[in-house]
DNA sequence: GCCTCGCTGTGTATCGATACACAAGTAGAG
DNA sequence: CTCTACTTGTGTATCGATACACAGCGAGGC
């Protein structure tokens, strides 16, 4: 607004104020950074010259030098940096960083991954002062990345290891308590899943092969859902899992449709997202099948969009998640348990409803 | 991973990379930022020291405060901070920023924004290469902030003016074209529109008021509506507006069901978002009306939920919008126009669908 | 009247890295 | 054999700000 003409974009230093304001530049520095330290008469020649040489305060990055700090909280995710606007899960989630980021004063730098080895360079190089890493696969090297910065840094939902600490739900019990739900009364039940690993390609198991899988949520969901069906006392053989490469409504719906029109269809699908569920829903709707009768589904946090279909589903909080992820990232204390608190919320999408309509986990 | 006993949070410093492989400290610098311009030998002395040292590559603030590049984006939303995660279109939007984001390899940093005077302060700190500013009002503080780093910065959807391009569609245009097809027919129509400025209190208005408006966006679609029901013929006067605090769809619903269920209910609405027009779906159906028969609903976005429920709505690309203002933002060059398209998509939701179903508009 | 304490302003020494210019060594042209 | 051109390694001088220690000064306690 006010910069002197000859030098329009050159950004006035700290030096150039003092000089201004007749005061010595760390009488500068201290209006900014320990306002009380000076005079109000010297705090208002600083104030008058800054304002005459549009001088917009000190130089972050001079300043995060000096002292240390960036003054900002990174955040990875594991795919394309759009991923987190595409997935409402993912956006609760950053709700609640946000919400933390915006207490603290501190900016939320989403660090751009690609999926090419220079991710690693962008993670060393991000002005930052933790990491929150969004669950991603037991390899990815962007793990190794983030501690190498030796930066504080917490994952959410896993993989474990590393060092770093591991915030979200107990995924393997969850699983198994609204697989309880979901297959209910089946004879052929079917879980609708996440990939297996980052090549993302698309699968059909059964729940007696062995397989490795690199998404440690992939893993203990499906193990959850395992159980759930063993421990009722059917063979794991009995049991498929389809793999979505991606989570999305019509991967579910056409991967479903295939299924229910194909011999031997699935009585009761338990899905690994609410998204993937609503798929199922349509493919049923489409194939003529009654639900829950014909065919049980449920879900997966409890989206909003969950209530209107009447789709029974496990909901946790990724908002309160996301909270505690970024306080312990930031090293702030907090005394939340790193296990979040999940419950079963019985709908109309299966036989039979838990009697209080709610399962509570924790851990 | 294999940091040193001894020191064991401490971040080692180029120098000490230097040291350990025997080479001067530009060697190493060379190695990270230009490696053609070292032998491999050389490179591969560096490499082992670095690793050995648990080197994670050069300290971002250094590196910025000597390039004089910070290698992030800021984006500035005029409201809390989750605010981003909650509105669908904002984050689309933003989907369109981090594209660019990650094809560039810069970081985008979200600057948090409470609405207290110290914002201007974190926008000032934030180390950022540029700024993309989210539609805000035209007496938003944070404008200043942001001319005031003297930093490349854009403005999406207005308010015009300091200097900043702004990047949208021509929201008067554009709400005329969809208020000719929401009013057709209609002797009551109304519009559900967003705050009218950051005090964000309800309002019922109508067309022939004078009223100060301070988020351009809210203006401009309000006078495009005014527009389409005055050129036709009719008085300002019988056109209303009912401003909902916040773009929700049960602010939608409870305000349309007031009018709705009030003497003199309107037999038209034109709203500024498809939250809001779902919102008076909602209220429409449960005051038994008939859609579009008893009352024409129009959206404005075409979110994923309008083609559901056979929304006649405003469709733009927000994400190509995001993409835009991160380039320009970025002081890349863009062959896009600053005014982008946009078309009405009639649906089922108003009574006189267009023949081509489609009306088209850019500058 | 002296001494201690609190308030303010100011030098000094970095924080960690890189742009630039220069020097040394090597290779190829004539 | 000399000269130019290219490659590759190395000092030097910052980038802009702040932690820290110290100095000057008026006030208050005994």
């Amino acid at each position: 607004m006010n910069r002197p003409a000859g030098n329009p974009k050159q950004r006035p230093t700290m030096r150039q104020v003092a000089l201004a304001a007749g005061v010595s530049p760390m009488t500068v520095s201290y209006v900014y950074s320990q306002p009380e330290r000076v005079s109000a008469e010297a705090a208002a020649k600083v104030r008058a010259a800054a304002l005459e040489l549009g001088y917009p305060g000190p130089h972050p990055a001079a300043r995060s030098l000096r002292r240390g700090r960036a003054g900002s909280l990174g955040v990875v995710l594991g795919e394309r940096l759009s991923y987190a606007f595409d997935d409402p899960q993912a956006a609760r989630f950053l709700a609640g960083v946000s919400d933390v980021c915006a207490a603290e004063g501190v900016g939320l730098t989403l660090v751009p991954i690609t999926g090419a080895p220079s991710d690693a360079q962008r993670v060393a190089q991000a002005a930052v002062d933790g990491f929150v890493v969004w669950t991603t696969s037991d390899d990815d090297p962007v793990l190794d990345a983030v501690t190498d910065t030796g930066l504080p840094a917490v994952v959410h939902a896993g993989p474990h290891g590393r060092g770093m600490p591991v915030i979200g739900i107990d995924d393997r019990a969850a699983a198994a308590a609204i697989g309880q739900v979901a297959f209910a009364g089946a004879r052929r039940p079917l879980v609708l899943g996440f990939p297996l690993d980052r090549s993302r390609t698309r699968h059909l198991l059964t729940g007696d092969e062995p397989v490795g899988m690199k998404f440690p949520v992939t893993r203990h969901r499906w193990e959850g859902f395992r159980d759930a069906w063993t421990h009722a006392g059917h063979p794991a053989a009995d049991l498929r899992l389809a793999v979505c490469p991606v989570n999305h409504i019509t991967e579910g719906e056409t991967f479903a449709s295939e299924l229910l029109e194909g011999t031997d269809p699935p009585d009761a699908i338990a899905a690994m997202s609410d998204e993937l569920a609503l798929g199922a829903l349509r493919a049923a709707a489409r194939a003529g099948l009654r639900v829950p009768d014909d065919l049980a589904v449920t879900g997966w946090d409890d989206s909003d969009t969950a209530a209107p279909a009447g789709l029974t589903t496990l909901a946790q909080s990724l908002r309160d998640q996301g909270a505690h992820c970024a306080r312990a990232a930031l090293g702030r204390p907090t005394r939340a348990a790193a296990r979040h608190e999940w419950h079963v919320v019985a709908r109309t999408t299966t036989r039979r409803p838990n009697t209080t309509g709610v399962t509570d986990g924790a851990a």
